[in-house]
DNA sequence: CGAGCATCCTCAG
DNA sequence: CTGAGGATGCTCG
């Protein structure tokens, strides 16, 4: 049933993998979720909406090209998992870090750090996808069939992944 | 509290 | 290689 998501949404962009749906409050960012295929695009109509537009086209025509963007958010959550959200903010486009590195790297559990990721607000610019398990890819969205998306960003990306053997 | 997680490690078979 | 099971930190009801 297309469009029922409208109205959840004040954008709905629509990139080469998927559409992505926006969500504003004034010039900040709230949300950008990856949709079903089902949505429509729809345009944005405001300036600041229009600049994540930008942004995101940046990224899409070249992963490598956009290194840092300067989207404004604004996102609910724990302290923890802002903590999270910040340190996904640092990891560079080509990258990618492990929940075991990134939970030594805070000083807390693998887990917890997978779970903070899991609720990320802010898919792509929030890089939660460059996050891998120690012996594969691990996951995306609490969804085995959303993966496709995780592979095709770090494909896109320039990331060379493999399962690694245990042991 | 207790259950549920986008994990990790170890230890059999 | 595979699977089971414990340790783990955080969140939500």
């Amino acid at each position: 049933m297309p469009g029922q998501y409208h109205h959840r949404y004040d954008v709905v962009y629509r990139s080469p993998l998927a559409c992505l749906g926006l969500k504003m409050d004034g010039a900040c960012l709230t949300a950008l979720d990856w949709l079903p295929a089902s949505s429509t695009e729809l345009p944005a109509q405001s300036g600041p909406a229009q600049s994540v537009c930008e942004t995101l086209d940046a990224y899409f025509e070249s992963a490598t090209a956009v290194q840092d963007h300067d989207c404004l958010f604004s996102l609910r959550g724990t302290e923890f998992q802002r903590r999270v959200w910040q340190a996904l903010q640092r990891i560079p486009v080509g990258l990618v870090m492990t929940y075991g590195e990134l939970a030594r790297k805070l000083n807390t559990g693998s887990r917890a750090v997978g779970q903070a990721c899991r609720s990320n607000p802010v898919a792509v610019l929030i890089p939660c996808h460059r996050v891998i398990a120690a012996n594969g890819l691990g996951g995306y969205m609490g969804d085995k069939r959303q993966l496709r998306i995780k592979q095709w960003l770090l494909t896109h990306e320039g990331v060379e992944w493999q399962t690694k053997t245990r042991h």
